[in-house]
DNA sequence: CACCGTGCCTGAACTTTGTTAAGCTGTCAA
DNA sequence: TTGACAGCTTAACAAAGTTCAGGCACGGTG
């Protein structure tokens, strides 16, 4: 059975069960069964439920600030930014409701707050003021995160009702009315592109400060 | 005690437990105490706690979209959207941990995808293409999310430890480095200016896709 | 007026989940 | 050999969601 828990097997399996299952199958016994071990054995290695949660959250932040600070400097901060946008999205894509879960700043880790440093170095020497780099890591912290939620919610309600998103099902469930929603609905292509389209309006606000 | 329970004034109560005491404190038998009545009785007016949840989210969102129904054009798109951005961040923010909760797109509830019709109409009115103004409405809706969870995360944490929001506690928690992110720490005002400065980036952003 | 159905709620109980208490088993040092 | 400790087990409890049978009050019907 491969003994030999360890707090990071716990970490390990625990997300691994999440990306198959979901949040709600996962539970302490769901858990130690995968590891072949009785519900309590966890509690020799963890203190509570929430502390397992937490521990997840810093391990995959832990992998989000390793591949952030992976990013060798490109060609000026657009670039620099753009990356970083999409290492967070698709680090959160990694992860079944991601984003939600994942997102915020619950850590109690101060190496995660200190990855920041390096972003705001890179945007101060490209001419933006430390307030304004500051705005800048939170801004697109922001829309990554919002972006990928609605990104993830979409993807679990297209599994329990893919119907609705078909196009013709939509536009019926949807009724008279709101023809621009419909229009816009048609025309709608994959995460990706639409991810890029508005990352570049972000970064075209950004570059908007430094005149 | 106030009988007659019906299915508005449970999910009118549960946010208001929600508010109170918090999601984990948002249990069908505190929420039946409060309504004078035992457990089960909820069960006659409820499926189950998750289709409470679901009415619940749909409240909100109807409240969401009746705000932003009000909202009489102004001068321009720019200050509709902003607009827009502020009336839903003021909305997330009645609600403990509103914008982890509430957001996305869960609700089965057509009325509320329409509702994004008018702005898409006051968008391609200003010269946008109906592409660009769906991407506009997503996105400053994405950035609004992400900073509203950010921002409510952080005043949950203070709650529970005060001290580390106190700059002089929060840089020793952060030891030796980051001298960026202590500096701008120490230049990091209230969340309404915050938002303001980052909305204003969001807009310039997609002025600049109007030439 | 008696009757009966139906709407709304209670009481007890079942299940799942987080969590704790107490005890078994091996390994390693003295 | 013995003791101590790490690492697990089994048994059990409390709280949570949920179900079920029944009860009480009403309104309409005979």
């Amino acid at each position: 059975m491969a003994k030999g828990i360890t707090r990071e097997r716990i970490v390990a399996v625990a997300l691994e069960l999440l990306n198959e299952k979901g949040m709600d199958a996962l539970t302490v016994r769901a858990l130690a069964s995968r590891l072949g071990v009785g519900a309590p054995a966890l509690y020799w290695h963890v203190r509570n439920k929430q502390e397992l949660l937490d521990e997840m959250s810093t391990f995959v932040m832990r992998r989000v600030i390793h591949a952030l600070a992976e990013i060798a400097p490109g060609a000026g901060w657009r670039d620099d930014m753009a990356a970083y946008a999409r290492v967070l999205r698709s680090e959160y894509l990694l992860h079944r409701d991601g984003a939600r879960i994942f997102s915020g700043t619950r850590f109690s880790d101060p190496e995660v707050v200190k990855a920041k440093d390096p972003w705001l170095g890179r945007l101060t020497a490209a001419g933006f003021s430390l307030a304004e780099a500051d705005d800048a890591v939170d801004l697109v912290t922001a829309f990554v995160v919002g972006f990928v939620i609605e990104e993830q919610e979409r993807s679990q309600s297209a599994g329990a009702d893919p119907d609705r998103y078909s196009l013709a099902e939509r536009d019926a469930w949807l009724g008279e009315g709101a023809d621009l929603v419909k229009a816009a609905g048609h025309l709608r292509d994959d995460g990706d592109r639409r991810f890029e389209r508005q990352l570049g309006v972000v970064l075209d606000g950004l570059a908007a400060r430094l005149r």
